[in-house]
RNA sequence: GGCGCCGUCGCCAAGUGGCUAAGGCCGAGGUCUGCAAAACCUCUAUCGGCGGUUCGAAUCCGCCCGGCGCCUCCA
């Protein structure tokens, strides 16, 4: 079975088939950079970041652009507020981006664009627009003309008569109609601008994609992502640009994910409901939201709240656990075993499974349920295989093949014993833990239990449970972590 | 107002015409254990409502109820 992947331009599942044999192109949008990225920016970035592995994974060589917006009205703004220059907002917000994508574990794409460094490029598309009659200078402004792109709205489904209807003119601009749109905007004095043959100014927003994929990937290329906030009016507009310039549709595939809610709504700066990511990282390891994440179709809609955390928190221990065990009885289990050829590892009937799951428009929801029923057969065949003393070859190659499903999602990348430590530590933080007390109660209970004074080991243990601490003992000793 | 999405077990969430409606959390019982914990086993839904199409629908159509998104910057 091959790839399916929902077309926002069709409507509708369409077998992937890329427009170069073997090799995928793709664009994903990327964030501006005027303050911190919450977890929407999260999901979207971990939602692509799982279909560049995947493709990947496929075996295709994909290459991955992904954009930072650096100049905007609301840098410029940032800028002021702080009174600072927009590129000292810039830097520091793109250096944030990595910070918190790196914790996340997102790989980093082939190619990470600033518009600031594309402006030429806009510039040879606006000016081609012009020439082609698809847009027109307005006194230091560019525009669009939307009746001169017939196709206008065949992305999201819009008609222009609806559109030109409930649209208005804002005080200042200088458009012909109501919903033509900037591809260049004349600065105001004091504003970061660009010389270009309509003077100074700075591009629109629109122009800086559709120019820096054009760059990268071509007139066509096979896959473009973003929020479906993007779709209108921004890959619209993208589309009407690029094939504008070109004649031809930019994008053979456009894939868009869900929000994150709270409440039902959506996370956004102008419902002052949202978290950064950031934020988030204090209280859970990095791994429990991307698990949290993928644990829904990327399509729908999250809705983002501390119980579901715990819940994927959960989720991430049992895997944990599992693996530290498996080490501890094996060794380290080496994904390379059974993938020194990637054909080795795609030949396992399990990550057939997840192939299938994967397949069917990203279906990670799906992937995982697989993950977890292999997690509980593998857990029974390592009881199993310890009391009757069998033979492990088997084990051991479905245990690092269920790794390799993991990190093709993204998660089980550290040592267990680095992430029940680093899980430990926020614990420890968030509920003010004190670690000594808790290792004085359980040696005394561990002196209970030596001269089996069972009473005053079950007082100890009540004590360590009403601070929250749940206990574990194995044959090495007692082992506690926090419920 | 225009366009679109969603409503599945206590909670989260797959499934969109036909095997017993995945999986996770929580809960109950059990195996193991000094007792626990972990792990494993067993149990827990007929799919918002009504009507229709069909041999057959959670899945298609219609109406209704409830919730949300885009249409302005937004992942």
């Amino acid at each position: 079975m091959s790839l399916r992947l929902y077309n926002t331009l069709t409507g509708q599942k369409e077998e992937f088939t890329p427009l170069e044999a073997g090799k995928v192109g793709m664009y994903v949008c990327g964030v501006t950079v005027y303050d911190y990225c919450h977890v929407g920016h999260a999901r979207a970035t971990i939602v692509f970041d799982t279909v560049y592995r995947y493709l990947q994974h496929l075996g295709y060589q994909v290459n991955y652009v992904r954009n930072f917006t650096d100049i905007d009205d609301k840098i410029i703004n940032r800028a002021n507020e702080e009174k600072i220059g927009w590129q000292d907002v810039t830097k520091k917000y793109i250096e944030a981006f990595y910070e918190d994508m790196g914790q996340l574990n997102i790989a980093i794409p082939n190619v990470e664009p600033k518009a600031t460094d594309h402006i030429d490029g806009m510039l040879k598309m606006v000016s081609a627009l012009i020439e082609h009659g698809k847009a027109y200078e307005a006194e230091g402004d560019v525009y669009f003309s939307i009746k001169n792109f017939p196709e206008y709205g065949k992305l999201s489904g819009r008609n222009i008569e609806d559109m030109m209807a409930g649209a208005r003119v804002e005080p200042g601009e200088h458009k012909r109609d109501p919903m033509d749109f900037a591809l260049w905007k004349k600065s105001k004095p004091g504003e970061p601008s660009w010389d270009s043959p309509w003077g100074p100014g700075r591009p629109g927003w629109h122009i800086e994609c559709s120019a820096m994929g054009r760059h990268f990937l071509g007139e066509r290329f096979d896959i473009h992502g973003g929020g479906k906030d993007l779709v209108f009016p921004h890959h619209e507009n993208e589309i009407a640009q690029s094939q504008g310039c070109s004649g031809t549709p930019p994008v053979k595939y456009w894939l868009h994910n869900g929000f994150v809610n709270i409440n039902e709504e959506k996370m956004s700066k102008s419902l002052d409901n949202f978290f950064t990511i950031r934020d988030i990282l204090k209280r859970y390891h990095p791994e429990v939201l991307r698990l949290f994440l993928l644990s829904h179709h990327y399509r729908g809609p999250i809705d983002f709240a501390d119980q579901y955390l715990n819940d994927a928190e959960k989720t991430l221990d049992r895997f944990y656990e599992f693996f530290a065990a498996a080490q501890e009885k094996r060794g380290e289990l080496k994904v390379e075993s059974v993938t020194d050829a990637n054909e080795g590892i795609r030949s396992q009937p399990f990550i057939q499974k997840i192939e299938e799951a994967m397949n069917d428009d990203f279906n990670t929801a799906v992937a995982l349920a697989h993950m977890n029923e292999e997690l509980r057969h593998l857990n029974k065949a390592m009881t199993h295989l310890q009391r009757k003393n069998g033979d492990w070859a088997g084990f051991d190659t479905a245990a690092a093949t269920l790794k390799y499903a993991c990190q093709l999602l993204g998660f089980l990348y550290h040592e267990p014993k680095d992430y029940k430590a680093r899980v430990l530590a926020s614990k420890k933080e968030t509920l003010g833990l004190d670690v000594a007390q808790i290792e004085t109660l359980i040696a005394q209970r561990q002196a209970a239990r030596e001269t089996k004074d069972w009473a005053k080991a079950d007082e100890c243990r009540d004590a360590l449970t009403a601070l929250g601490v749940v206990l574990e003992d194995n044959a090495e000793g007692t082992v506690w972590k926090v419920k």
